[in-house]
DNA sequence: GAAGAGGTATACAGATCTGTCTACCTGGCA
DNA sequence: TGCCAGGTAGACAGATCTGTATACCTCTTC
């Protein structure tokens, strides 16, 4: 990874007006098998079957399994990005709550979404070439993800943003990941502290 | 999860003795399918081809690929459990240095076995049931990690181990997380200053 | 009222996956 | 000498997987 390559914003609408009622419920119907089970393990049929919709029709609608599996993925991020935005505009923010927000945001959607992790770092697990065309979906939220994390902390400590972007991002992974495996309660709220820790030492060093 | 059972030690010796030269090829070739390419992803045939060996070979000391992904991530969290206790006894250390020691060892094993981030989160990605035999290894070895940083934190500030402890394992998690998905550089590095900040406050806070 | 988009129902092709079976070979050991 | 554990070689059974094909139905729209 690690390209030199721009952010990358070509997302999906999270509505996905452009899709037919069957594949509406197609895509959403992968979307939580694919989560729930992995990529691998759900099959077409199962697909098709728990969408009540015949396997022509989603073949007609998507192509290709590898499709649905793109659509998934982008489509996720696109939702997990418009959920994000509406956290940050409900109130005006400090700087410094603009940064926990995002740590509340993924408490709450992984709340609801009942969690088994990230579902980027999942997929990364089950794709290894990196010229599948889910790789770039899954890199493109993560560097985004960094980027804002970037940006946000510049707004805070703005000479060391660079720095302070990593750590909230490193954080962050580290309560998707405890948070899906279950090991320890309420990581979201514990990375949520430690980056008010982290946040609090970088503007008294100012 | 979140049983309260004990924290089960009954690990694999890391060097399975126990195994056929034949066998052991076999688990050597799975391992390293199984990490870059994903569980479901790799069948046996490719396995038993790849060891050079045949599928009779294969299922008279395996009996079923189920048992082959369970002996993988078994060992595998053997020899990382005698790698880090090879990298403890190295020198007398301090509390301190102790835990930091751990993501040092981390930053190591994942250089060595060039990562995609942590073979047992990334089976739990594939793996649904609870019930499957590897999900206790999976949370097995999760659990020790937390008791493990939970004990180290002990020694450095005893009034908060077992919060000490839990921000330490949410630091380790993002940094495997971090490293495998390769968005920024230095995952372990950043972990560890983060760790050495975290013990520093706590032990100025007796 | 013709056409086409979006469906259902169902069969099928071809590949792949897990697991089994028969036949044979080889080296160590009682 | 004979036995047996641990192999090789290779065919095969049965399930499952992705993807396609044929035939038909039902709206909406021009």
């Amino acid at each position: 990874m690690r390209t030199t390559t721009k952010p990358a914003p070509p997302t999906v609408d999270p509505d996905r007006p452009d899709l037919t009622p069957a594949a509406r419920k197609v895509l959403e119907t992968a979307s939580r098998l694919f989560y729930e089970r992995g990529i691998h393990a759900v099959g077409v049929d199962l697909i098709a079957a728990e969408a009540g919709v015949t396997k022509k029709t989603l073949y007609d609608r998507f192509g290709s399994k590898e499709r649905i599996v793109v659509d998934y993925l982008a489509t996720r991020d696109a939702r997990w990005r418009a959920y994000l935005a509406h956290h940050h505009d409900d109130a005006e923010l400090s700087p410094t709550d603009r940064v926990l927000a995002v740590f509340d945001a993924s408490q709450e959607w992984m709340g609801a979404n009942s969690g088994k992790g990230c579902s980027m770092v999942n997929a990364h697990a089950e794709i290894s070439d990196p010229a599948h065309p889910a790789y770039a979906v899954i890199t493109g939220q993560k560097r985004w993800m960094l980027e804002l994390f970037t940006r946000l902390a510049g707004d805070v400590a703005p000479d060391s943003a660079r720095e302070l972007g990593r750590s909230l991002m490193l954080l962050h992974e580290g309560a998707l990941v405890s948070d899906g495996l279950d090991v320890f309660p309420d990581a979201f709220g514990r990375a949520r502290r430690m980056a008010a820790f982290l946040l609090s030492a970088a503007k008294d060093a100012r």
